[in-house]
DNA sequence: CTGTTAGCGCCTTCAC
DNA sequence: GTGAAGGCGCTAACAG
């Protein structure tokens, strides 16, 4: 591998020379354009790692998801990745699973020296978090957030978009609700239960069943074949994602259940696949994209100059109505199939 | 940040006593307790990007895909990473989209000196991926490939599963084929339609239509609106992969058209999805996480040992039938819808 | 078993 | 505008 060094030899000036050079520092015009040269004709690609250790800025961000393959994150990784480029910096990516080895994922990033964290699935029992953020290592929450955690959170609106799923399951009529949770111990199942019960009984209705999942396909694929068996099944399923309504759906297609005049389906999130026309799924849009864009912003701005105060954005959901959802009772009238 | 020296300061040992401590090195197991226990005490964690620097491994591996929502990545991209995980790697992931970029993301990877890179998604046209072969750059192709370039590559068997899948289509009686493939130069899309074709011939059949899309859903819905909405549209549909068979099974259903009586689809991957009740998809099955965690084998055996020969490795595809095909021509025999 | 000594490749004052 | 020198934090001989 081509150093520094040997374009400085070659060229005839310093190391420190062809460093200005590369850099953009004070250097006569002819020198640089020999040094740029040089470089290019080499393939020269300055040593990231030396540069990290004497700048000690790697240019590394960590960006932390709970599960790759919920579709979900990829849209998050890509918006992220996106504005991390242009930032000049690169993305070390973990994929903590069901967090059991998050500890472990962050102490390797930290050991890379990464300049900032994003935690896009945090859990209110995340040590890691809670102990970077008290130490003021930049990081920022997106997605999910943890309480009394002092840092940069970018989120949705869980309670308005709960609230207004409760609101149109009720207003189609529906009384026989159940809610498909993920795990307890992430805020964002947490608000967005509490905010749809709330709403519920705010109406005079108690949710009817609760099934606690993982935040995939297959376990509230599972979850929602036992609901959907009982002899008196709910009349509509709240999956706090997108994913887990997936999941809803598969299970009614695979009763022979039609959707939505057996059951209804709301979903959370509104990923693309929701708008596919093979789901049509109801569900609460959160602004994605533009969530992942902020959070690699404000990581940015809180590594270049540590701000006075963390700031919390939360971005507005909306309801997207689509075809997963029907008034209530209009099965037996259409007769089943 | 605690740096070996102060951990060494406080035990009242050398830096170095400190750094073999920690790198199993020989050390009086009393010492070794005491370094280790005032690492874990004060929170140390090695500084990757020093010891880069001297070791001149940095312990991080570029994985570069072409479109990290397209759920075929995240699968591979979760198989890799676990596997870099266990071997003491972490991962640089790049996404380079249509691929414009992928000189500039890969400049970025060499820059932070990864030890190596697999690719995902190479072109046919990428200079990039040429040069760094050419280089003895530790490189490996997985899922596509790229003629005439000496690296280790993983693939699955495209031939065989086009080949299955034509002959599937065949049987079933049908004769106005249309074949969705992906960008012309990327191997999967090349192998895929070339094997198709040529199983079709020889049964004495023409290929009805042929259409080129992105490997995505969206375009791929829009060529098989165009498709299906002909006077005599094709009665089944090839796909390159499952997200565009996923992208026809959208547009038949858009424009009311039921799958498999009006029109057959077929996909290639079989990712999870595929299998879940909303599709059901037929698709020639490709053992995704064990090629990409060969992958990732191949990648560390290469770096850790040059090996004489690059090997080429070409895993078992499998046809699996499930319910989006079906004979040609029941559809006006049970009347549309 | 432990201390001493060189750097790894680069950036960055500080002189000139 | 350019050169010289120091050092980022760590590993890896080499002594002792």
């Amino acid at each position: 591998m081509t150093t520094s060094w040997d374009i400085a030899r070659e060229v005839g000036v310093t190391q420190s020379t062809v460093s200005r050079a590369l850099n953009g520092g004070p250097v006569a015009e002819g020198t640089r354009a020999r040094i740029l040269d040089a470089a290019a004709r080499r393939g020269y690609a300055v040593n990231a790692v030396a540069r990290g250790l004497v700048t000690s800025r790697s240019r590394l961000v960590g960006v932390v998801v709970a599960d790759v393959t919920n579709p979900f994150y990829p849209e998050l990784i890509e918006a992220i990745g996106t504005r991390l480029t242009a930032n000049g910096r690169n993305m070390l990516l973990a994929n903590v699973g069901n967090g059991d080895d998050e500890a472990h994922h962050v102490k390797l990033l930290l050991e890379h020296r990464v300049e900032g964290i994003i935690f896009t699935s945090a859990m209110a029992n995340s040590v890691a978090v809670r102990r970077l953020a008290a130490d003021g290592f930049p990081i920022v929450l997106t997605n999910r957030e943890v309480d009394g955690i002092d840092c940069d959170v970018i989120v949705g609106n869980n309670h308005a978009g709960a609230e207004a799923a409760a609101e149109h399951l009720l207003e189609l009529g529906h009384r026989r609700i159940a809610l498909l949770t993920g795990q307890r111990c992430t805020s964002t199942s947490r608000d967005r239960e509490t905010a749809f019960k709330a709403r519920l009984r705010h109406a005079g209705v108690a949710l009817y069943r609760r099934a606690e999942a993982g935040f995939d396909q297959q376990t509230a694929f599972e979850a929602s074949i036992t609901l959907l068996s009982e002899a008196k099944p709910p009349t509509a399923i709240m999956c706090v994602n997108d994913l887990m309504a997936f999941g809803a759906l598969n299970a009614a297609r695979h009763l022979g259940l039609n959707v939505p005049d057996d059951v209804s389906v709301v979903g959370f999130d509104d990923i693309p696949m929701a708008s596919w026309d093979t789901f049509r799924l109801t569900t609460v849009r959160q602004p994605l994209s533009a969530m992942a864009q902020e959070a690699a912003d404000a990581l940015d701005r809180r590594i270049t100059s540590p701000e006075p105060q963390p700031e919390r954005l939360v971005f507005p959901s909306e309801l997207i109505v689509r075809q997963t959802t029907s008034q209530s009772g209009v099965s037996k009238a259409k007769g089943r199939n």
